[in-house]
DNA sequence: TATAATTTGTTCGTATGTATG
DNA sequence: CCATACATACGAACAAATTAT
């Protein structure tokens, strides 16, 4: 049968449907249930979730389980300087910045990291996860590494800029490289930057030393592509 | 009942059985039909599509319909070393890289490449659009754009590294700033550069300017994020 | 604090549509 | 035209997390 002839599928013009009525909730607002859109639009829920998933690859809508689907705030980029500090750059830009330590742990290096930070045969590695917000958003997650025999350096840090907390104790930190990519998040990123599984995170893999020349942090962070973009003012030559 | 106690769903434990199984085929052959994985491994064929979901979000297969589902090359990673160029140093580490124009044309400009470009009033852009391949795959799609009065310059351009033929011509572009962002590819990205829609694209934003200090080029690009990753030898100060 | 109700998450079953070869 | 294989859609049930009672 089929007589209204749909060009495309069911769940697609829903998702279009859906998509012009977000316009209607602010950011931070929940969906009504899916059984009753399933309801109010006369088709399955199977087929509501499929609608609802497209919103979700586009990071507009973020679904909690026995909680419901959130809607989430219009993306903004947030340009930052790769010259200058993260947190000052954007504090005066008129963001509010901060940061949190998840966690501290001591454990054994990988091979990259034992290679990056010059390690001692088996010395362990001290790592700081750190989650950025910006704007009372989570934007980007971090993990600082340090070779074990530094951890009095870092033993008191508990939040805001890592590098202005060792600056205060005369660790002045320079950049030697920075290795950028791209891909999407893990689950458990996802879920700390509540941000949809599509989404790309842009992934920064920093190595810094200390004026002296020796490696001593190897920094991996993982940022929101759809909030940011990393800007590098001049620099060296290269291609494209 | 549920003896077994899976601790997470079971279309991710087949999720992994089959990743493990990838391994098997060669890139561009085809799994075995839907009904008949869900057969093997006794689940539904709802439950094979929702690990066979994962596998293309990871950007591993694709799926034809009526055909059925491919596995697709093994990505690898080229590091990019931003100091020196692009196709010199691929060269160099044992990769053929080869770029071919795709198309010419006069265009107005945006607002954005009027102001970078320091355009004279109402003046088009020259847009050159190229293909880069390396060891015979599509990497990254690029957007040269220069002023109209330095259209004679590029006129002769036809492939190859843009920058080592503006050398050629006596104009030795040095980078002002580079702006790095990542997305997912529109359809028309993904068709030109051969790639699933949901693996995330790095796109860079440069522009250069002539020995002199006066912009000369805006060139905007993609590149697969899930075979490149971006290298910046040194560099200056920030955090994170 | 404990329980029930609500809401999303997973899995099965079944049927039919549509593109490919 | 036919068989195959993926795409869409409906229905039912239960699990798991959260919130309300």
């Amino acid at each position: 049968m089929n007589l209204s002839r749909q060009v495309s599928p069911k769940y697609l013009e829903l998702a279009q449907t859906l998509r012009e009525e977000l316009d209607i909730y602010e950011a931070g607002d929940y969906l009504p249930a899916e059984s009753a859109l399933a309801e109010r639009f006369n088709v399955n829920r199977h087929t509501l979730r499929r609608a609802v998933d497209e919103l979700i690859a586009e990071g507009r809508v973020l679904r909690h389980k026995g909680r419901g689907t959130c809607v989430l705030p219009r993306p903004i980029i947030y340009p930052v300087h790769a010259a200058s500090a993260y947190s000052q750059t954007l504090e005066h830009m008129g963001f509010h910045s901060r940061a949190i330590v998840l966690g501290k742990r001591k454990r054994t290096a990988t091979a990259d990291e034992s290679q990056a930070l010059q390690l001692n045969n088996d010395e362990p590695v001290l790592e700081v996860e750190t989650l950025r917000f910006l704007d009372d958003q989570p934007i980007s997650l971090i993990s600082h590494c340090f070779a074990e025999r530094h951890q009095n350096v870092v033993h008191g840090y508990s939040g805001g800029s890592m590098r202005a907390y060792l600056a205060q104790r005369g660790i002045r930190l320079k950049r030697v490289s920075t290795l950028i990519g791209a891909r999407t998040p893990t689950q458990r990123d996802a879920l700390r930057l509540l941000m949809p599984r599509h989404t790309p995170v842009l992934s920064i893999r920093t190595l810094s030393s200390n004026g002296d020349g020796a490696s001593f942090e190897l920094s991996n962070s993982i940022t929101r592509a759809d909030r940011f973009k990393y800007h590098v003012i001049s620099g060296e030559q290269h291609d494209d």
